[in-house]
DNA sequence: TTGTAAGCGTTATCAA
DNA sequence: TTGATAACGCTTACAA
């Protein structure tokens, strides 16, 4: 018994159950009652479990749990970069709301990359994660529903809009871009600007909708939409390009699909000598905190990325403690107009 | 019979080892050895087994694995701030090297206050993380020495030297800091530089380290470390502070922290009109990505984050299959010199 | 209020 | 080469 007691401690070096059922002559089902708080449990043995629990420094073993009622209480989160400000921004957000409802987070990077990707998905059904937030992560159908079986699924950011959307549990939850895009033309237009250039980001759904939203604003402006449109991902070559090409054609305006490119984009202007805003004026979007101190300061559209990463986190829970499918959500922008688009033109057309 | 089966299978809906037996007429051991490629199996069955675990779509169910393996396979990961361009670039390595070894990686962040990192330590435990690394976090021995019980640990940058260091499994990854300030120092003094100021970060090690170093290299080149402090945190008003007093006292040199820092130190000094690199010179540390593209771009000493954070992994996995303690690691450092430190000065002293 | 025992999905030990 | 069987640590009927 000494030594059986002694093998067993020493074998896993962890307290477990049976060591403080043991240490007070009490089955493992009532410490185990006991330190969940079950209400039948008395209060002599509650005090006494949670003593011995301390005293011997017991944690709950995650797996053994998991195992036992059959849910992890895991969440996986795909990220195609945490290096970027908006997803770190999102899966900090995430991470906090998860952990406050006693969730464990799977945080997967890169997974823009195929083999990771799948590795990813894997990795969160061998974990038997009950939820998961693709985070503006090119996901295919197939992927999603692998992904899903049995589990939630939530997509911060609508990179997939599958026809058989309606068929999962699946939720979205966006930022309110189109409004954000309206506001920016709306004050693009009352300082002046007419001549509108887009600088497309990667071809992601993402860059497509805030694409297709400036366009309906400025229809919505009865502008016409004559809007010159560039390409270039943060390849610094193609941003190099843009600037170059922008010297020659003059825009008013570059509308940026991100602030991370409109950052490399002002760099790339600086070089070819065009002023910002003087002769041309320059927008993000995202509203990351560097944007705020660039020189000159960055206009853009603030995204709340970190709360976007709490709510998908707290509808996927909702969703699981539920058994309904995960809500959509749509959160508020809010435009933030600095230097880059300020007016007062040096009037080049 | 047909029955049991189909409980089962409706009761966790996802086909376990037993189904695949079952299906296949073999016995659970069998099938486990099988999926794991043991040489013992006939290759007729280890066919059977792979065709049947495709069929049925079977993964592993690693709960029952880290149970009856004893071994989880998981590493944890603690970051201040996933926000922060630095941790999220040791994050993003830690992942990638993590994954690659087949170890799965429980990052959780926002460990810098005491409640989250507390509930952090907790969940490494519940899930049994066989090694930790603490990235850039202010641990307390004992807190250390919690997260530790079995495990192994790392600390990626080195907030914590405690006294008992060498009684513990731990290793440590840095960065030469050391050299590269030396190179900065040398740079700056061949450019005219000769009153130094340093910028300082939050009170934690690294920035410690960092200004002793300063101090040295300055010692080093012969010349009296005459160098004015300023303190600032990222706290907006402490920086614009930090401005005032270097718009009246002149420094040559504003040497900060790190590069987050010098971006917001580079708004400033904007604001109240002081000429980066013409009136001052500022250097930041670390390398992140928009340190190249702020304006002026900005000198700097870059650290490999993400090589750090792999490595982390790595010797935290060599640990764990070796039984050794991790290995300490000194990663090089590269010098940027970019527009916020060239010489040209206007002469104002 | 507490205990007994079965089970969760794997792996590992021993036999066969 | 394969099969029983006993863990692994916890939860949960069902009994007492």
């Amino acid at each position: 018994m000494a030594l059986a007691a002694m093998t067993s401690s020493r074998r896993t070096s962890r307290p477990t159950l049976s060591d403080i059922a043991r240490a007070l002559d009490l089955s493992e089902a009532t410490v185990s009652r006991a330190l969940r708080g079950s209400p039948i449990i008395s209060e002599q043995t509650r005090t006494d479990v949670a003593r011995v629990a301390r005293e011997l420094g017991y944690v709950p073993n995650a797996a053994a749990r998991s195992l036992a009622r059959q849910a992890s209480h895991t969440l996986g989160l795909l990220v195609p970069d945490v290096t970027d400000p908006v997803h770190g921004m999102i899966v900090a957000g995430f991470g906090q709301a998860a952990a406050a409802a006693g969730y464990t987070v799977l945080m997967l990077d890169g997974v823009r990359e195929d083999r990771r990707r799948a590795s990813a998905l894997r990795t969160l059904r061998e974990h038997q994660a009950q939820g998961v937030a693709f985070c503006s992560a090119p996901v295919s159908p197939e992927e999603a529903a692998e992904a899903l079986r049995p589990a939630h699924a939530v997509f911060v950011l609508p990179e997939w809009t599958g026809a058989d959307a309606e068929d999962r549990p699946l939720g979205r939850i966006r930022a309110d871009d189109a409004v954000g895009i309206h506001l920016l033309v709306e004050h693009l237009l009352a300082t002046g600007r007419q001549r509108f250039s887009y600088v497309n980001g990667p071809d992601i759904a993402s860059n497509r909708l805030r694409r297709g939203s400036i366009l309906r604003a400025l229809e919505a402006q009865h502008v016409e939409p004559r809007i010159r449109e560039f390409s270039a991902s943060l390849d610094r070559a193609e941003i190099d390009a843009v600037a170059r090409l922008a010297a020659r054609e003059r825009p008013d305006v570059l509308m940026c699909y991100d602030d991370k490119l409109a950052l490399h984009l002002l760099d790339a202007l600086r070089n070819v000598g065009l002023r910002v805003p003087q002769d041309v004026a320059v927008t993000g979007f995202d509203g990351i905190p560097f944007a705020a101190v660039a020189n000159p300061r960055l206009t853009t559209i603030e995204q709340p990325a970190e709360q976007m990463g709490a709510r998908a986190a707290e509808a996927l829970i909702a969703a699981i403690e539920s058994g309904a499918p995960p809500q959509d959500q749509l959160l508020p922008v809010r435009l933030a107009v600095r230097e880059s688009s300020l007016s007062g033109r040096a009037g080049n057309g």
